[in-house]
DNA sequence: GGCCAGGACACCA
DNA sequence: TGGTGTCATGGC
């Protein structure tokens, strides 16, 4: 960790992204459901695969918690296939559902009334839920203030020198719920608005030069 | 044809 | 605790 003590920089990091991007209006989908299937498909894959999975689920009928217990491993897996990784993001929604059921009764309102670390702890012991879709499934679709952490989060922090590139997911978190007001639409915006920005800006090096952030006092070795 | 995407986990030292 | 291989599809 380098110099996880300029707060300031977090707000000035908003304020240029969110007046760049305006309201991305994360997460999209139509339902709490659908945030945490969308959260387990999109692992390490480009969000427009996911959405032809969670198109073909829809339209089988499926996409709620008892029919999608309810479908056969198989069928689930040719259903999501267009997200990759189908066979293992077939048995971690499985795992998922059983845990629903098993804990909740398949109700995803009563999982949400469990205190949030609590239910973060829970959803951790899921095997093929890690820090990322729990945080995400607590903030998207419990609508939780807890901060999500992703690869783009920890490139963009560690490229302009406000963290180190070693510093684990717990510590750039904490940086965060620290150094903010633990207020959840705040959460859910700067997150997507940090995803945005990793997607457009910080692929190609062209492209970095036209990133919100690169300016005077921010801009520091996006490429080197 | 290679690289990468809104990770997680098993395995090993 | 930290590094590496594996899982798979689709767009650029």
């Amino acid at each position: 960790m380098k110099t996880l003590t300029q707060e300031h920089n977090l707000e000035e990091i908003y304020k240029r992204l969110d007046s760049h991007f305006g309201d991305l209006g994360w997460w999209p989908a139509d339902s709490a459901f659908e945030v945490i299937i969308g959260a387990i498909l999109t692992q390490n894959t480009a969000w427009q695969n996911v959405e032809q999975a969670i198109e073909n689920i829809k339209s089988a009928g499926l996409l709620d918690p008892l029919s999608l217990a309810a479908v056969d491993q198989q069928i689930l897996e040719q259903l999501i296939r267009p997200s990759g990784y189908f066979r293992i993001k077939t048995s971690r929604i499985k795992n998922f559902l059983n845990f629903l059921q098993n804990r909740y009764d398949c109700s995803l309102k009563k999982m949400f009334c469990d205190d949030l670390w609590e239910l973060r702890k829970r959803l951790l012991e899921v095997k093929g839920i890690g820090k990322e879709t729990a945080d995400s499934i607590l903030l998207y679709a419990g609508h939780k203030p807890i901060f999500v952490i992703d690869a783009y989060t920890k490139r963009i922090l560690s490229r302009h020198e406000i963290i180190d590139q070693s510093v684990s997911y717990d510590e750039i978190q904490r940086f965060f719920m620290n150094n903010l007001p633990a207020e959840v639409n705040l959460f859910k915006q700067y997150h997507a608005l940090i995803v945005n920005t990793g997607k457009k800006y910080c692929r190609k090096s062209p492209l970095c030069r036209e990133c919100p952030l690169s300016s005077p006092g921010l801009e520091k070795k996006c490429f080197t």
